[in-house]
DNA sequence: TCTTGACTTGGACTCTGTCTATTGTAGGGT
DNA sequence: ACCCTACAATAGACAGAGTCCAAGTCAAGA
């Protein structure tokens, strides 16, 4: 819960209005919105917030490392607040929907040295697609 | 090589300089460009092609399965002519170089019943991310 | 060669996101 | 409790990527 805001200020963040509205909208709830949803929902509670300090509050959880930043298709960008908890996505291919999922395996144990090419590889996501039961 | 147009042709596709062109690009590099720099080589060899016609032709080389669209960081769309291979992505995070990896295993495989949700899945697509040896 | 519907064009438009100059304010110091 | 001041928020201009549309062009079948 406000354990974000905890920890946010532990890290010297001052603690401005904006920025509250911004964290409580992603840790609400687990659902993975894009910018410009984000906005809208904080506007509700704090209807002058403007676009430029979501964005920045937005950058700043995610170097912050509190939360993951999902590119999927190339359009807008949708930030996913459960950053603790390893997981990775599964698509919609029509609506668009995500949900986080655990498959087993390590995909980086997977990728053999002589597939490297002289990487240092540090992170893999993995994009599941498909049809949701509503849309098949 | 010429494969692609002739599948193209095979396919019912009205062969025209600005598709051909397009078509070229792709095949002749194994590299991943996004659709301006196919519009600038396109344009190298027939200088009144528009960026629409680009995008049209790379939209219908995606849907005919014989390109692969790579949406790697939200910024620009990638489009990759190694469509009849299967192999994933490892990119550079600093320079954003793409190379086409090979990881063992079955991603598909990995993702348990119980954590598909009801959807469909059909496709996997994992990204390894790391620095390259220029960028290390 | 003619015809026709598919293809191309340029430019306006939308959507995401960034930048900047200005104004506001959180929180430490007194 | 009140000031400072550096950090944060704001509005709006700007930029990059991509889409849309009306009008013109042309590939290929008859």
């Amino acid at each position: 819960m406000s354990d974000l805001l905890e920890r946010l200020r532990g890290r010297g963040w001052r603690m401005t209005s904006q920025r509250r509205v911004v964290a409580e909208v992603l840790d609400g709830e687990h659902v993975h919105l894009t910018a410009d949803e984000v906005h809208a929902r904080a506007a509700q509670r704090l209807p002058e917030i403007s676009r430029a300090t979501v964005y920045n509050t937005l950058g700043e959880l995610v170097s912050l490392g509190e939360v993951i930043e999902v590119a999927t298709d190339g359009r807008a960008k949708r930030y996913d607040p459960n950053a603790h908890h390893p997981h990775q996505h599964l698509i919609c291919s029509n609506c668009g929907t995500i949900r986080d999922v655990h498959p087993a395996g390590d995909p980086l144990a997977d990728l053999p040295v002589e597939e490297r090419f002289g990487f240092t590889v540090s992170q893999v996501e993995v994009t599941y697609r498909g049809l949701c039961g509503v849309c098949a």
